[in-house]
RNA sequence: GCCGAAGUGGCGGAACCGGUAGACGCAGCGGACUCAAAAUCCGCCGGUGGCAACACCGUGAGGGUUCGAGUCCCUCCUUCGGCACCA
């Protein structure tokens, strides 16, 4: 054995090993038990960042402590290939989005590679190529034929200047990133995947994943927003239709003081056609960009159309506005105000002169506006009555609901109705580099599916003259109309293909099950997938927690019904990984835009403190301004590299560190110092066993001969080993079973008896130290097992079992309080009574010094733990 | 603005079910080894007072529940994630 650690030697022996044994390929096998482990996989931007060592290392541990414990473990890996960067990343470099793609795929498999992960890359896939999108294009065709798809306009940002669609990320201010133009809203006709029609599935569904985090479960539920209440039409003055809208509080439609529609509502475009103040109006609004926060926290403006609604009770004329926080996408583009019972109606009521009527009271409250969760938001609250409003009146919240339901109803011109805030899922994309939508436009047969027979529709991956031209910011399958002709499946005629590709989310939303089966080219899934199905452990960042994880669990459930898989939940335990977060800096252009400055060119200057007070660019020396800690992201560029790391402490330093500073689910503010500390921890280890192995072979052990203090040291191992199991197992808190690794070496370097049996002991202790760190930093195990047993079979060993009767004690250690306050350590005999333990600590000179001869008037006597003295 | 989460030494974090706050590590300080440096090993390391034993204070702020609160409840502040076209 080598006296010093080589990580480089010893990570490329150990990864040979497993590349020739085939370590980790694995197929289906009955007999015994599954576990399918996925991590999220990457967007391929380029290089491995943090975010995914962090995240990989977390289903790399679980991954091979799963085996370890028996189970037929699948853990696989493939690329989200799709995507806008790839398209950034060509018009940039007058490249090609697809040769970009397939070089960085090709990185980041090696970067993978040399980390060590446990994956079965037989599997490989990547969403880019026909082979995978193809299945994702059959079933949206099947889903159109049952109904699932359909097409409406919606609204967009559109750049005035580059003629295109921009993404809510290349809005920065209100202008378009690269042509600083201010940015509209445009409708246009988009395809949209009825995710509605399964909302109260997922919902419901959701008290199933008990093996899912709380926040997201919750996040989940609210983003769905199930409601309940009334559909209700007003008559409008001089129009035939009338104006519909969804209240969850038919209690206050006495409070009704004025009607708010969108800027895109056919009310307001009638009225402004004869009215150019008001057309000025929708069209500022109509200038703003689409993301709800930027919505939610614009100032809110209107303008009266000069047009009114009849109050369907009162007959009483309200005025309609236009008003730039009603979208005309969610829900009917119309909504009735209540200016006395809601904050935001109250405002707008308050800033241009509305009427605001109180129709709720509750006894003994005085009306207060500056309290609205005291008087709208509990509509529960047993004193709560309706007030104003005829013969209403007196009536509590459900009763007045009742009555205006049954109103309405009689009337024809109401129902009651369950509203959900979640909306449709959009998934036409604007863009090239995306799965085709298989569709064709034929002016006879309207839109047609592509028949399955010709699928798939083939994105066109060579689109270099496109790009070498300077083709910019068009989608080269737009701007060729070779590629978009062809004739219509239905009547034969000429027809133009769709030239939208789908959302990178449809891809994302059922990679999970092809893995089970990548190779079948003539279904999506086969048998495979209900082995390895439902995935058992997925982790992957908190970000994820709504659109990919809601997403996939819609997916999951169409493929249920497409018969395709049986269960009814694609993830039944789901770790969300917290952020890798850095500091970011930047530097303002003479435009006025941001200049992100990637910390490593960074030189920081701290205070005595240790606190950051100036930064200033390596190259030139000149300051830079610090800004936010921030998620690592390409968009910041505040992405540590661990490729430095790795080439120069190796895998498994990089990854213990990744595993130590913080547990899973907490975020991490990468800081470079502390691997310098992991690498130490590594060669200690390293020295321990070499000092070990090189005494010459140990003996037996015999449990029934050992000291004190070898049975001290062996009571430490076997207590690491049970904290280890439910580290592993139970918590995911890989942070703590580190250190109580750590606190076991520290023990074990301590321990100086070269005798026989204390031999026996450290070869019982190494040997466990380790099988229990090979999840973690599976090379050095391998080099270190193969010199403690001379053979190189660690992956097939089993996981560590505790020997209780190492674990016996016969003197416990408890904390004894005098009136909650610690006044002594003490130990007891590990048998004795709580009235032996009381005498004992009654006993202590400390503590009858605080209880200074005070009448004891409790005790509590925790066994093993405390006693505490109330005096 | 709305939904979710987090705030503990100089720093990352530990304390798992309400029971010793600061495990483990990083940085720092002191010492050993060395011609010297690196590596390694030993010791100290929240604040205040004290020779010491020990005492008092201390988990973002303010209040509450409890024999006992970092942990539970209420209000607030700050930071982070998401908000439907970044992935």
């Amino acid at each position: 054995m080598q006296e010093q650690y080589s990580p480089a030697e010893v990570e490329r022996a150990a990864q040979d090993f497993w590349a020739r044994n085939a370590s980790f390929q694995v197929t289906e096998d009955p007999s015994r038990e599954k576990y399918y482990c996925l991590s999220m996989f990457p967007y391929p931007s380029g290089k491995l960042h943090m975010g995914h060592v962090r995240n990989y290392t977390i289903g790399d541990v679980i991954s091979r402590h799963q085996r370890m414990l028996g189970k037929n473990v699948l853990q696989p890996m493939g690329f989200d290939a799709f995507g806008l960067p790839a398209e950034n990343a060509a018009i940039a470099n007058r490249t090609q989005p697809a040769k970009w793609t397939y070089a960085n795929m090709e990185y980041m498999k090696a970067q993978l590679r040399r980390l060590g992960f446990a994956y079965d890359w037989s599997r490989e896939l990547a969403t880019c190529r026909p082979e995978y999108y193809r299945w994702e294009q059959l079933l949206f065709t099947r889903l159109m034929k049952k109904g699932l798809v359909y097409r409406k306009n919606a609204v967009v940002n559109w750049d005035p200047v580059d003629q295109t669609v921009l993404a809510n990320e290349q809005v920065v201010d209100g202008r378009g990133w690269r042509s600083g133009a201010v940015v509209e809203r445009r409708e246009i006709p988009q395809w949209f995947l009825k995710i509605t029609a399964y909302a109260q599935e997922l919902l419901d569904d959701l008290d199933k994943l008990d093996g899912w985090p709380d926040a997201v479960k919750i996040m989940q539920r609210n983003w769905i927003g199930r409601s309940e209440g009334l559909e209700l039409q007003f008559p409008v003055e001089g129009e035939p239709e009338p104006l519909t809208v969804f209240t969850t509080r038919p209690d206050t439609l006495m409070g009704v003081t004025y009607m708010a529609v969108a800027a895109e509502h056919p009310l307001a475009l009638k009225a402004a056609a004869h009215d150019p103040q008001l057309a000025a109006f929708l069209e500022e609004a109509a200038r703003s960009g689409v993301a709800e926060a930027e919505i939610e926290t614009a100032e809110k403006r209107g303008m009266p159309l000069g047009i009114f609604a009849i109050h369907p009770i009162t007959g009483e004329k309200l005025p309609i506005w236009a008003a730039n926080f009603v979208l005309m996408g969610y829900g009917t583009g119309a909504v009735m105000a209540v200016p006395g019972h809601d904050e935001r109606d109250f405002e707008f009521a308050t800033k241009y002169g509305l009427p605001i009527k109180q129709v709720i009271a509750i006894a003994g409250e005085r009306y207060d506006t500056a309290r609205w969760q005291d008087w709208y938001a509990d509509k529960t609250h047993p004193q709560m009555r309706v007030v104003n409003s005829g013969r209403f009146d007196g009536l509590d919240y459900r009763q007045a609901f009742d009555a205006i339901a049954a109103h309405f109803e009689n009337a024809g011109t109401g129902r009651r109705r369950v509203n959900f805030r979640l909306r449709d899922w959009g998934v036409s994309r604007q863009r090239y580099w995306g799965c085709p939508i298989p569709v064709i436009h034929c002016a006879n047969c309207g839109a047609v599916p592509v028949p399955e027979d010709q699928l798939p529709v083939v994105l066109p991956e060579d689109v270099a003259d496109h790009y070498s031209s300077g083709g910019g910011v068009q989608s080269p399958i737009k701007a060729d109309p070779a590629w978009r002709k062809t004739t219509c499946p239905s009547c034969g005629g000429a027809a133009e293909r769709e030239t939208d590709t789908f959302d990178t989310f449809m891809e994302s939303s059922w990679y999970y099950a092809r893995f089970a089966c990548p190779d079948n080219d003539r279904q999506m899934l086969d048998a495979r997938a209900n082995y390895w199905l439902p995935v058992d452990q997925y982790i992957g960042g908190i970000e994820h927690a709504i659109l990919h994880l809601l997403y996939a669990r819609f997916f999951h459930k169409l493929m249920r019904d497409e018969g395709m898989v049986a269960s009814d939940e694609p993830f039944i335990n789901l770790l969300t990984q917290g952020m890798v977060v850095k500091e970011t800096y930047y530097r303002e252009t003479a435009g006025g835009k941001r200049e992100w400055i990637n910390p490593a060119e960074v030189e920081l200057e701290t205070d005595a403190k240790g606190q950051p007070v100036a930064a200033r660019h390596k190259a030139d020396g000149r300051p830079v301004t610090i800004g936010g800690v921030e998620k690592m992201s390409k968009s910041k560029n505040n992405g540590v590299d661990p490729q430095a790391l790795i080439d120069r402490y190796g895998a498994d330093t990089v990854r213990l560190f990744a595993m130590f500073a913080a547990p899973p689910d907490a975020s991490l503010e990468w800081r470079d110092d502390g691997v310098e500390g992991a690498s130490r921890f590594l060669r200690r280890l390293w020295r321990g066993v070499y000092q070990h192995v090189a005494a010459g072979p140990a003996p037996a052990l015999d449990k029934a001969r050992l000291s004190t203090g070898q049975k001290a040291l062996r009571r430490k191992l076997h207590e690491t080993i049970a904290k280890l199991s439910d580290d592993y197992g139970r918590r995911k808190a890989f942070n703590t079973a580190i250190a109580a690794v750590m606190e076991l070496i520290n023990d074990t370097t301590r321990f100086e008896d070269h005798s026989e049996q204390g031999r026996a002991v450290l070869q019982e202790v190494w040997e466990a130290i380790a099988l229990m760190l090979q999840p973690i930093v599976p090379h050095v195990c391998h080099a270190l097992w193969q010199q403690l047993r001379g053979t190189e079979d660690l992956l097939v060993q089993p996981w560590p079992a505790v020997d209780e009767s190492a674990l016996q004690k016969d003197r416990l250690a408890i904390v004894v309080q005098v009136n909650g306050k610690l006044r002594a350590n003490l130990e007891v005999p590990a048998g004795a009574s709580k009235d032996e333990i009381s005498a004992i600590a009654l006993a202590d000179e400390n503590v009858q010094r605080f209880i200074a001869g005070a009448p004891i008037k409790k005790q509590i006597v925790v066994p093993g733990k405390l006693v505490n003295f109330v005096v």
